[in-house]
DNA sequence: GTGAAAGCGCTAACAG
DNA sequence: CTGTTAGCGCTTTCAC
């Protein structure tokens, strides 16, 4: 069983002579109580084995002291070092993070929010999925006043805060980077314009080509979504439309690694028949090959930040403003956009 | 506030002019409340935009329909694969999980076990750090008559279950073939003993050197970890020394990458002057160059049983004994420990 | 300094 | 089919 196993304050309360509050004080380090019961107290719960139970404390003390956090996908290097970053600050707070996994898919998220809720999560951080289109579910979150971060893929929700980076700029980077290195043909594989990141780094892109007066070719701004088999599919289009850019900027570094792919298969090479550049960074970039140029993304500062400022709105709930804090990015030169080797 | 605006099932009871207890009911589907009043009540729940409390349900309820998960890591594609899968089976079970990260730190480690026991979870998963060598905690889990689980980095705990895959095998596999190749002077960076994996896979290093009468050579099997730091300074141990082996087996992907680095500041190639192998895939892998063979863990599988077992032990608690179940692995070929391609 | 009373929001057991 | 009665284990007033 173990179900009535369980040892309860009253139990220490009754062995001590004393009442289940000054147990529940003592523990919690409440200056009520005297420094010796204190010690006692802490010494029996020892003795005893006692776990506190958290769904009392939390019903009774309403608040949880738990975040939870929605994000679309973990297997991949944004993702799980955002993730980490995001438990690490908790850590650090003592607070607890409850993580759910929308795995791209927006009935998903809501569910997990609706769960999220029930569980009466003091805040919430997310990152929408590529396919989140609808807010409602995000206008119930702030009805019930629960502070709500968003982080890197961000919706406009009044009352809510948003994290992201510099994504327009840190686009334009990248491809003034390229243009500077003689490119012309620019394709852009941009994941989906209704989603803030997609729509931010074209910007970024469009700025560039407009500044150096090159006009973007429709066909070469291609839309698909933000993962590996978007790059693929981007790319075996441009492929097979005849037409083929110098050079691809691809939304996010999943969608690059689909163009490699794509790219061996077709029995090209990268950077000699067309080079790439993302928006984006990995762990193992540097073993890859070619390794990738990239747009920098500080996902630590990300993951830190969204804690942190959700921290502040549970804290000081109704007097803090909600803020948006974009982060500035910066670019990674490797081996992929460094020099053209090649055409006339 | 937003504290008390909560709505609670006595709200809505109140409002139909029904118990609370016709509503708890209706809402959980149960058969004890005709049809009509169960659609109103769903409708009015909508309507009021209820969100049950877990926390209460949970105190009542006396279980939390929650599966805690503490592993060491969480940004490299073992761990992250392995969490997306338990993620995914424990959404398919209509179970929650909270996961935890200990970072590779058994105090932390602890700390996490003792918040997830104060959650009252319902069961627990974990695969230990590579320093944990105290088995307290998890005597006291199993104490308090929690199913325990174990994945990959395992303890022998009288009552848990444990679900590995075949590390010996996998093991013996991948330096056999090393030795079909060719290859005698063969070194292992092989994590620590005092972990399972870290025993197993040596154990299975040394079946094959025996069987092919290749002696051990001691100071080419390095301990030191599971992380790539451990790799980097095994390589260059390795260099030091005046002794460079062939052929290196890396106890995990990691591990192996940081040889690649330590091989790549060193100015040698891989495989020309030292060739790799290692327990453990990655889904960049095919971009790295070289590609590194492996020994594949299907970490889908890990993930699934891992959870499978865990809520077989929740649901029967006390029937069913606790398994230990091994997974197959198999070696998965590319650029690397191919073709001996250099030397005499 | 300590404790008694009340209640957080829900469910389980039983009675109607 | 529906409702009443009791808690789950803890924290929060507010007395003493």
């Amino acid at each position: 069983m173990g179900r009535s196993s369980h040892i309860t304050l009253d139990d220490i309360a009754k062995r001590l002579n004393v009442s289940k509050v000054t147990v529940s004080k003592a523990l919690r380090g409440h200056p009520d109580i005297s420094k010796e019961t204190t010690q006692l107290v802490k010494k029996t719960v020892q003795e005893m084995g006692y776990t506190p139970n958290y769904m009392a404390r939390n019903l009774s003390s309403q608040h949880s002291n738990t975040i939870g956090v929605v994000i679309p996908k973990i297997a991949h290097f944004f993702f799980s070092s955002l993730i980490e970053s995001i438990y690490d600050t908790a850590f650090h707070n003592n607070y607890e993070i409850i993580l759910t996994v929308s795995q791209e898919n927006s009935e998903r998220e809501i569910k997990h929010i609706e769960s999220l809720l029930a569980m009466r999560v003091d805040g919430l951080i997310v990152s929408i999925t590529q396919q989140t289109r609808d807010h409602t579910i995000f206008e119930r979150v702030k009805k019930q006043g629960i502070p709500l971060t968003f982080v890197d893929r961000v919706f406009d929700i009044p009352g809510s805060s948003t994290i992201t980076v510099d994504d327009r700029g840190g686009s334009f980077m990248a491809i003034e980077h390229a243009i500077n290195l003689g490119y012309k043909k620019i394709a852009h594989l941009a994941g989906y314009p209704e989603i803030n990141i997609g729509l931010r780094r074209y910007q970024g892109f469009e700025d560039a080509m407009k500044l150096h007066g090159i006009p973007v070719n429709p066909d070469w701004v291609i839309y698909g979504g933000f993962g590996e088999e978007a790059g693929y599919r981007g790319f075996m289009r441009l492929l097979n439309s005849g037409n083929m850019p110098e050079f691809i900027f691809a939304v996010t570094y999943p969608v690059a690694l689909g163009v490699y792919a794509a790219v061996e298969e077709a029995g090209l090479k990268i950077p000699d028949d067309v080079d790439i550049m993302c928006f984006g960074n990995s762990d193992v970039n540097r073993f890859i090959s070619p390794s990738l140029s990239c747009v920098n993304q500080p996902t630590d500062k990300l993951g830190k930040t969204a804690v942190e400022l959700t921290l502040d709105q549970i804290r000081n709930i109704d007097m803090v403003e909600p803020q948006h804090i974009e982060i500035p990015t910066e670019l990674i030169l490797r081996e992929t956009c460094s020099v053209i080797s090649r055409r006339a």
